[in-house]
RNA sequence: CGGGCUGUGGCGCAGUUGGUAGCGCGCGUCGUUCGGGACGACGAGGUCGUGGGUUCAAGUCCCGCCAGCCCGACCA
């Protein structure tokens, strides 16, 4: 892909900002303020979001959940038929439309619940499990922390349906599991948190945190374990429980619920066992926040000169800088983008600097920068952005160099 | 929803005791440059968030509203 022809525009001047994310992912051009806690995701930053999804999808459909793209809008109707439209807790952080009765989707379980209905009337109709990626909608009273609380943002959402109270913790188990691959793979060390479950669940919650200063969440944390308590469970806790862990400052970047069967009961839907019986459907939902997520990398993958997010979620792999009259950056990056090697040419008409500069704020994982310097020995340089590891190797061996590197 | 701060060319900002708006960056043209956001010359670009009020005169003073940021409360 050449720069040209690929929307990245870096910012020069830029507001300070509290936070840390919004402000590096604003001025690299990932993204771009709309309102408070509302953001345009640009091209860099639908890449990457992309490539979470990726992550997320792969192990979704590992553990047998089929993807899913329900409505955003929703009517009325939806929310009175499981009672939640009177609650008022519920009810202020929804977007509605008093004309039209309809509302904008802050979470799925009563659509979930009316769409799978008529499908679930037998013990052979279980478990279901689907899952979506969807734009949620909430009132925030105060979004903040650029991606980390927005009114609008990313968000999967998994809701599986079981025969018994057993089946569904099995499932919960796997959901949990493959949670921790997913945090894993994205660079993220996560930690099991339990919690209130909130309006959602009367029964306990598992948070996924992942330890960052700059968090809103406190949790106490056993790093051995990877498991630990919300500040908000903490009074549950014996003293002698505690001291064994460790307070620290966290995002919640997922979380999971026993719903049990609060949201199959207040729409009567039943299944049959084998004997004929009919019984409750026991159920739970399983969220991630995709761009939080990118802003949790962002908070914790950066340094002075911007973003430094894992190669398996930055927008490119490779970025080429060729700064000599010649075409070899343009051919190295031909050959690079045939063997699939996600791979940005910066052809722009602009100094040197102005490309190191920006080749180091939106932080593409290897840069390679051809120059007359270099040319002189027949040589390339390579630089990880990661650890600022910079080498010399001859230009021939350049895409055996970069695919070493990559893996 | 309470408290604090801030709204001025595209972006970042300055604007004194009220006197009719300026700087840097960016942008356009030309030339010189080319390994860390280059340099020179010329040029384009602003109803100062919004609605009232005070005044001969308001970016500046007063009041309301809106928006953004931060703290708190709240929060899958």
């Amino acid at each position: 892909m050449k720069l040209s022809q690929f929307y990245i525009k870096t910012r020069r001047s830029m507001a300070a900002q509290e936070s840390i994310n919004s402000y590096l992912l604003e001025k690299a051009g990932f993204i771009s303020q709309v309102a408070a806690g509302v953001y345009a995701y640009l091209p860099l930053a639908t890449r990457s979001l992309r490539k979470i999804e990726q992550i997320i999808r792969e192990e979704m459909n590992s553990i047998g959940a089929s993807e899913v793209v329900f409505s955003t809008l929703q009517p009325k109707s939806i929310w009175e038929a499981s009672g939640r439209w009177d609650d008022k807790n519920f009810r202020e952080i929804v977007y509605i439309d008093k004309e039209s009765d309809m509302t904008l989707g802050p979470t799925h379980e009563e659509p979930m619940v009316i769409a799978t209905r008529q499908f679930i009337r037998s013990y052979r109709d279980l478990p279901v499990n689907l899952y979506q990626f969807q734009t949620k909608f909430r009132k925030e009273l105060r979004a903040k922390s650029g991606l980390l609380r927005g009114r609008e943002f990313r968000m999967k959402d998994l809701y599986s349906f079981h025969p018994d109270e057993k089946a569904h913790d099995e499932f919960y188990e796997q959901c949990a599991e493959a949670y921790t691959k997913v945090f894993g793979r994205l660079g993220l060390t996560s930690y099991r948190v339990k919690a209130t479950g909130g309006v959602f669940s009367n029964e306990y919650s598992d948070e996924y945190q992942v330890i960052c200063p700059t968090g809103e969440d406190e949790i106490l944390v056993d790093h051995k374990s990877r498991t630990g308590f919300n500040k908000e469970v903490e009074d549950q806790l014996k003293e002698s429980e505690k001291k064994k862990l460790e307070r620290v400052r966290a995002i919640e970047v997922g979380n999971i619920f026993h719903l049990g069967t609060k949201y199959t009961d207040a729409f009567d839907v039943k299944y049959a066992d084998p004997s004929g019986k009919l019984r409750s459907i026991y159920m739970g939902c399983y969220g991630i926040g995709i761009s939080r997520l990118l802003g949790t990398l962002a908070e914790l993958y950066n340094d002075g000169n911007g973003l430094k997010l894992p190669k398996q979620v930055a927008p490119f792999e490779v970025v080429v800088i060729d700064l000599t009259s010649t075409k070899t950056g343009l051919k190295l990056h031909n050959e690079l983008e045939e063997l699939g090697v996600e791979v940005l040419f910066d052809d722009r008409d602009e100094p040197a600097g102005t490309k190191l500069v920006d080749a180091d704020l939106v932080g593409y994982p290897i840069r390679l920068v051809y120059s007359t310097k270099t040319a002189q020995d027949g040589k390339i340089e390579i630089k990880e952005r990661a650890n600022g590891k910079v080498t010399l190797v001859n230009l021939e061996d350049t895409v055996k160099s970069v695919q070493k590197l990559l893996g």
